[in-house]
DNA sequence: TCAGTATAGGACTAAATATGTCGGAATTTC
DNA sequence: GAAATTCCGACATATTTAGTCCTATACTGA
């Protein structure tokens, strides 16, 4: 419940470990499943639908590889999630088609919507350039301070 | 991915229901299941872990039931998320025993506890007395707002 | 005291989702 | 042309979620 998919976290990952190394022309699934123990063919897709939807610019051939189509402070963990595991809801209703059969008598489906949109907000506020940055565990409150603001 | 069970679900619209009826002594599982639709089984097992975790009270017998155990407005969305679901983790490898076998070399799982935080956060700031006031769709920012600091 | 109503809880099944694998085709470099 | 690599769909497996069944226990009121 409420719990990241580990293909996110994979992208994630995979993100981050390309953020740290923009001098590096490309870098192969492959390479990158390799440092981390990640099933490599489960990166690849990971990788090539973090492609599809322009996170990042992929490059056939020897010496191919992926490498970030943009810059990382422009790249939000919410794009990444949306990008790996499609549209963001918290419920079972909003999610198009076969949702909920409460949908139309149930109360609560609003104020909820707002907490999605709080949560979707906190993911947005983060960057790919954030979870680089965070690399030396700060003593207290180093990291940007982020105010979200949340209506109930 | 990131989304609410419908247990977690059903449990907050049965506490909104009790919230919105201070005066009655109680109501049956049956009662609220038959009011939404719910499988009443699987509500009534749900009322029990709440009323374990002394969100409910309980009383057996004709004309008994569940109440809330305490005012709406100290239940939080995040201790019934926890009473139904168990500990709250977006990641798999806080997850205690079977988590996940990057944890060690893995770089991203700092950050990702800050944002668990910061999502605990926004859930404990939101009250059963919340989602039950919220019945007229506020024309906007109607509800009160709330900060929530978040540092990555 | 007994019948009816309700909670309590274990064991189980079924459905849905997440995770990972296989096999092959298309692209690019050397 | 061979090796490295992305690309893509179909498949298989594992885990989680959702829901059911059955039985025991507790309380109420006639
Ligand atoms: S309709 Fe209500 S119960 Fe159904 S998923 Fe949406 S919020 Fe949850
Ligand atoms: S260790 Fe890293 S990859 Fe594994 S669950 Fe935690 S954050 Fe995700």
């Amino acid at each position: 419940m409420l719990k990241l998919t580990k293909k996110a976290d994979y992208g994630l990952i995979a993100l981050k470990y390309l953020a740290e190394r923009p001098e590096t022309p490309a870098l192969s699934a492959k390479d990158i499943a390799d440092t981390y123990g990640i099933p490599a063919q489960l990166l690849a897709k990971i990788l090539q639908q973090m492609t599809k939807k322009g996170i990042l610019r992929s490059h056939a051939g020897m010496n191919g590889g992926y490498a970030l189509a943009r810059d990382p402070r422009v790249i939000s963990a919410y794009e990444v999630i949306l990008a790996i595991d499609g549209p963001f809801f918290i419920t079972s209703c909003t999610k198009g088609a076969r949702g909920c059969e409460l949908t139309s008598n149930c109360t609560i489906k609003e104020p909820l919507a707002r907490v999605n949109e709080t949560i979707a907000g906190v993911l947005k506020s983060i960057s790919i350039q954030d979870l680089a940055e965070s690399e030396p565990p700060p003593a207290h409150g180093s990291g940007a301070a982020k105010l979200v603001s949340l209506a109930v």
